[in-house]
RNA sequence: CGCGGGGUGGAGCAGUCUGGUAGCUCGUUGGGCUCAUAACCCAAAGGUCGCAGGUUCAAAUCCUGUCCCCGCAACCA
């Protein structure tokens, strides 16, 4: 039996699980499912990120330990995974004694084999004493970082990883394996990355304490990719006591991950697995993103989309198989509730399930019950099913998704139009219940078990009770389950409530809104108020406002400075002199609409370098969602005067 | 010339690698059926495949140029 090893990616404990989570579980467990039903010895893994600074700080803010941080989110992820039916075989956190048991026993092995892989270096970079941690370049701005705390240009003692070195190795991997990294763009992507050469990964942290401590140097934390990455074996039990299922199941078959993290996954990782000596992974397969009205979904644009109430009233399997029918797997795609009731009444309610109701209705008043007495094993469904099933099967090997339900979907239409041109209604008034009819309504019932089985990886739940209903084996949905003739004749069926009712969707819509716009209610308060300014500022004299020099001036030229979005260029006249400041309101304001135009500017700023350009000050602007609203003041004002 | 994705009937999308009558879902219109969840079946209307050139017997598809939109990166002093 071969053995077929698939994970997610595990789930930063930063926040609840969203739709995000959602589909990269559901994917995985489509996969498994359809491995597993194939044949394959199948190891799914799942689980959560828990370590590094992220969590630390949230954790931080709401003034509790990060595990208990942690704790909490976890068991909302577990919640959501059984409730969405993700059947993994393991879920690993990163923040377990095996799992650091692994990461350490992957250093120890890349230090033995390649001991100049792993070495003491130095890092630089802005430093703040309050917050403990290096700062972005980009977040600095004139010696204080975006919470306005004070950094200094500090130079840190790291471990770093010669990632430097495996740049050729990994592009000859590349070449050797073209199916590593799915889909194509992404293989372009990373290669063209790779090419430019790598730098020395830095991979531990001394500013950082929530983590897994450095190898014979406790004071560092190992760097949370490194830490992360290595749940993949962890979970195998990579550097315990037992470690077969590591020997039985390693390499991974497929990683499946979110297109922005694909670099970790076929860079680093691979690097680190090279420089230990252990194989590399099959398959890296990066998937695309759910938007928002054509907005990526983040938590600051407050779009974060988590259909709870979707799960709730139309079940695990509504949800399954709108982002696996309605995503093309590896690109983007809009998520609306909307959308999905649309899909789910026109092809789950109208289509599958109402075919259902329809075959077994018949089925039940013309032969008492049972499916009808009579097989059949040549007629235009058998055919159909034929050529479909090979089709589905191509696809779904392929990953796409899409593809194998639209071939399930193409049996099911023929089905329908079947039962229209066979009129078993009329055949019954005239001929009743005779083995003709019993002919065509068994191929009706055979071709629809046939559909199921075919959804079975997307519907797991529905199919059970489908196949229930049609008088199959529940659980036959394996590979020749999906050839014609696995019907029984004679067997008892069951008419029930519609398996998809319908919903009405203006209505739900109307109703349920909420779940679109605003978190639920078990939510935990926003971690993270990205620069939200008014509630935590402090107040300061009018000593300290009195330092700043503001001023009236009248902009003399603009331009936009090139290659930027939204940044302008323009000069200024401050009453005395004339000079340069740069400006992000480019998206708001064209540079002809500027010239002429008096502003109100800090004029005793620090000067800065954008894009090149010295700055010097800052142009007042009230800013709405990053929409910039300029201050103005009457025309007959002077350049030059002050403002307080 | 930073990296990448996209522009196809009213809406949302396939198709582009491997040129050959432009396809799917929803919606609209007409007809049919009554077993079924006002479901199902048949048919119709509706597209200069962003724009301009080129290659070819033939271009949504290949090549060149160009415009627009969206992510990422760098900038919002």
């Amino acid at each position: 039996m071969p053995k077929y090893y698939l994970t997610t990616a595990i789930h930063y404990v930063n926040d609840d699980p969203h739709i995000g989570h959602m589909y990269e579980n559901i994917v995985a467990d489509v996969i498994a499912r359809h491995r597993r039903r194939m044949g394959d010895d199948v190891r799914f893994h799942t689980g959560t990120d828990e370590h590094g600074q992220k969590i630390e700080r949230a954790a931080a803010r709401e003034g509790i330990p990060p595990m208990e941080l942690a704790d909490r989110v976890v068991r909302t992820h577990h919640d959501v995974d059984k409730r969405l039916d993700i059947s993994y075989d393991d879920f690993i956190r990163t923040t377990e004694p095996r799992h650091r048991l692994g990461v350490l026993e992957l250093i120890r092995r890349i230090q033995e084999r390649n001991p100049d892989d792993i070495y003491l270096g130095e890092h630089s970079g802005w430093y703040c004493q309050s917050e403990e941690t290096f700062i972005p370049e980009n977040q600095v701005k004139n010696g204080v970082d975006s919470d306005g705390h004070k950094v200094e240009w500090t130079t840190e003692r790291n471990y770093f990883f010669r990632l430097s070195h495996y740049a050729p190795k990994l592009l000859q991997h590349y070449r050797d394996n073209p199916g590593f990294i799915w889909p194509d763009t992404r293989m372009n992507e990373v290669r063209t990355f790779v090419e430019q050469g790598l730098r020395d990964l830095s991979i531990s942290r001394s500013t950082v304490k929530w983590g897994i401590p450095f190898p014979g140097n406790p004071d560092h934390v190992i760097y949370v990719w490194m830490d992360a990455l290595t749940n993949y074996v962890s979970t195998l039990g990579f550097g315990s006591a037992d470690d077969e299922l590591f020997r039985k199941y390693w390499p991974a078959d497929l990683h499946l991950v979110g297109k922005d993290i694909i670099r970790f996954h076929t860079v680093y990782w691979p690097a680190f697995l090279m420089a230990a000596g252990i194989e590399l992974p099959r398959r890296i397969v990066g998937h695309g993103f759910w938007l928002r009205d054509h907005e990526k979904i983040s938590k600051s644009l407050g779009n974060v989309v988590r259909p709870y109430n979707i799960i709730d009233d139309f079940g695990p399997d509504a949800l399954r198989y709108y982002v696996m029918r309605e995503m093309v797997f590896g690109q983007d795609q809009d998520y609306s509730d909307q959308s999905l009731l649309t899909r789910y009444n026109a092809d789950l309610a109208n289509d599958l399930g109402n075919t259902l109701s329809r075959a077994i209705k018949m089925s039940d008043t013309y032969f008492g019950g049972r499916t009808p007495p009579q097989r059949c094993f040549v007629n235009e469904l058998l055919d159909k099913a034929n050529a479909v099933v090979p089709a589905y099967l191509r696809h779904m090997d392929d990953l796409a998704f899409q593809r194998a339900i639209e071939s399930a979907w193409e049996l099911l239409t023929e089905i329908n139009s079947y039962i229209v041109t066979r009129e078993p209604w009329k055949h019954f008034k005239e001929n009743g219940a005779d083995d003709a009819l019993s002919r065509i309504l068994w191929d009706v019932l055979e071709a629809l078990r046939i559909v199921w089985v075919m959804m079975a990886p997307f519907l797991p739940g529905s199919t059970r009770e489908a196949l229930a209903r049609l008088g199959a084996n529940p659980d036959a949905i394996n590979a020749a389950d999906l050839e014609w003739g696995g019907l029984p004749a004679n067997a008892p069926l069951r008419v029930a409530d519609p398996i998809f009712p319908r919903a009405d969707v203006a209505q739900y819509i109307g109703e349920k809104k909420v779940d679109e716009q605003q978190p639920q209610q078990p939510t935990p308060p926003p971690i993270e108020t990205t620069q939200a300014v008014v509630p935590g500022v402090a107040k300061i004299g009018i000593e300290q406002f009195m330092a700043v020099d503001l001023r009236v001036a009248e902009v003399r030229a603009a331009e936009r400075v090139p290659k930027s979005k939204k940044l302008i260029q323009m000069r200024v006249f401050t009453g005395d002199e004339e000079r340069t400041i740069v400006a992000g309101i480019g998206t708001k304001y064209s540079p002809e609409e500027l010239v002429g135009r008096k502003v109100v500017i800090v004029a005793n700023l620090q000067p800065a370098k954008l894009m090149g350009i010295e700055s010097n000050g800052m142009v007042l602007a009230a800013s709405i969602d990053g929409e910039p609203s300029l201050l103005s003041v009457d025309a007959a004002v002077p350049a030059g005067t002050k403002v307080k």
